[in-house]
DNA sequence: GATGAATGAGGCTTCATTCAT
DNA sequence: TATGAATGAAGCCTCATTCAT
């Protein structure tokens, strides 16, 4: 269950077929292609014509399913989020729990370093200028962090989490956490277990590091 | 207490004065000026020339003092980690418990929001690309976590801290969720106080945020 | 009584209706419309795709009617001189004192004003290049010239005008006249009485502007 | 005395030689092949690149004279029109009856000839589009209007000329004839001598073309 | 050392034209 | 006939870097 840009599993058109719309074939070549060549590279260092190479379009032909370079990167991120989003969705309908939802939304969010590509375009072209995360990225960390405040404040409300730390920090420290254990393995091409991981890092979450407390 | 990509602070060369040694007052402007263009900019839509304008020097001259444009970004970043790794060296010769010196950690990372433009460039340049990363910031983020790991481990062994969570695990939790709440406080304009944040990251991370266990 | 593309009226194929033929109807919509898109943004900032997307029709369709680009822009001016000698041809047999065949070709000419986007499409893009001009345009106004000149030539073996002045000059400079009033009006968007600007510029030609002679 | 986009003679800064002003040398080289090459190809048939080559310069020399192509075009019909104003105002100081100032532009516009891709451009790349136009080349021809239309207004107070013509009818005929002119002898190659050419249109422009009346 | 004019490679994008359907 | 997706050449412009002064 990894992310990719493609929507197709997250209620997507399926396959439509026809035309430049984003449910065309080719228009998903193009977006895998760019991930790949952006994850590589860098944006800046990835010539739309690199893009088509790897797509087996022309250069032009990107122009005909994006209105610019730009837009590509920004169509790849979306798609990247959509896809998180709705499984987190749909899966929170069964599982309930405060705790198992986080435990979820960590292990979904670990899951995603098995798309080497996606998971380092996430970890690098998604903070590439202070513009583009004012204007754009943040807009998407923000949903992430607010999905993880209500899960906290429910768990508050239900007397299972401290009412005495802000829901806020905590959602921060649980992104900020699993973010960098993800970025950590993507650079130096560590594998690991995302369920395992995502236990742990729960878990230490949960009860913290201090010996001589009662832990799972 | 803030980080400043000034190594003078941080044992520099003091005032030596003339030259196209490092310690010139024309590289320190160059740097400064190069940190503050970048971090409005973003590296790739920062011409040389613009920051030579910045610093009042003609864009052959930076050519002086360092041998491309990549090189004064890498620099900038050099030198606040050095100055990072200074601070922390420093006060860990008088503050010796493991509780307190993850405190000291998270309280300089945090304070560096102080810099907007120092916190902007470490949240966005740093992590331009995959291959910058590999090459180059990994370096840092690996010494980092190193020091992190050495305070954990001491922890364990005294019976602080337990040993029954990877130290590498609650390193890499400790950075990412510091640097989540600094990037998030850097890019929506918030202000927080570094001290009191970093108190409550470590209570988190100490104590977990289950209720009805015993916190300081 | 306004100049058009339409050769229709000038003697053209009539109503044969199908065909790829020049008398088809959807050939005439391309024309109009490459006619409205050309003047209202030059031929070079014109796209073939605006052209179509004006006349209704697909991008590829055009080229079943014109063989580039370039044709539909000769053709439509081409169709414009048609149709202008056409009229021209018509009166003449009607009327035959040369004064009165100076007033016609005036009249008629300022009447092109009254279709806006043909009557850029003559100023503008009829003068591209150089090389156009030399190709192209030329030829037709080279007829132009030739028509006024023999009315002018009849004039003088008449004794009606002045046989120490070059017939040659005095076509040059109505047509010039004439062509300055109506780009004038064309740029400004004013609007004149065509038949009486046109009484008064064959005033000013016929009897001067030096006061103290007569005038009719 | 012809018509040169250089205002040296215009009252311009002569020979100060230095930087990327206007009056560098490198700067009137550009000028000067844009002038050529447009003329010859046209303005959109002119990559920047045989510009450049035409000067002698690396493409990019270009952009740190002028802001962009366009801009090249702009300054160099704006040059045409500087000088040919300061031609006339100057002489007008000691030439102050109507008619001989009539003959005097005239003249002047009718010697632009002389240089002959300086002639191209006004006679097709000012009249390039009706944007263009509509937002640049206008305001030219309105100036030259209105110094026409001075004059003749000026006749007619002094009762030397008719007052029941429009001057700015008289003024349009006077520039749309010797433009024609001009326009004509560019692009069949004629030559002519301006003055006389001059003379003979404001004689017809002055007594019209009727016979049996009085000549000068 | 310092300058900044000059270079020229290379990037993004447009668009006339073709051709398989 | 008609379509319109695809092509790819070509254009404008930017900018890191050099070098004569």
């Amino acid at each position: 269950m990894t992310l990719r840009t493609t929507s197709a599993s997250a209620g997507g058109r399926g396959s439509d077929g026809g035309g430049k719309a984003p449910g065309s074939e080719k228009y998903q070549r193009i977006l895998d292609a760019a991930v790949e060549v952006i994850a590589e590279n860098g944006y800046f260092n990835s010539p739309v014509s690199a893009i088509a190479a790897k797509a087996g379009v022309a250069d032009g032909t990107i122009y005909l399913y994006f209105k610019s370079k730009d837009e590509v990167l920004r169509t790849a991120i979306d798609a990247v989020f959509a896809k998180f989003y709705a499984m987190v969705e749909e899966e929170f309908k069964h599982r309930t729990g405060p705790r198992e939802q986080l435990e979820f939304i960590a292990q979904v969010h670990l899951e995603s370093h098995e798309n080497r590509s996606v998971a380092i375009l996430m970890q690098t072209e998604m903070r590439q200028s202070a513009k583009f995360i004012a204007e754009f990225s943040h807009r998407h960390l923000v949903k992430y962090i607010s999905v993880v405040r209500e899960v906290v404040r429910r768990g508050q409300k239900q007397g299972i989490f401290r009412s005495d730390v802000s829901d806020g920090l905590v959602a921060h420290c649980l992104f900020g956490a699993i973010d960098e254990l993800l970025s950590s393995a993507v650079f130096t091409g560590r594998a690991y277990d995302a369920k395992a991981t995502a236990a742990q890092v729960i878990d230490v979450l949960l009860h913290g590091i201090t010996a001589g407390e009662a832990h799972v």
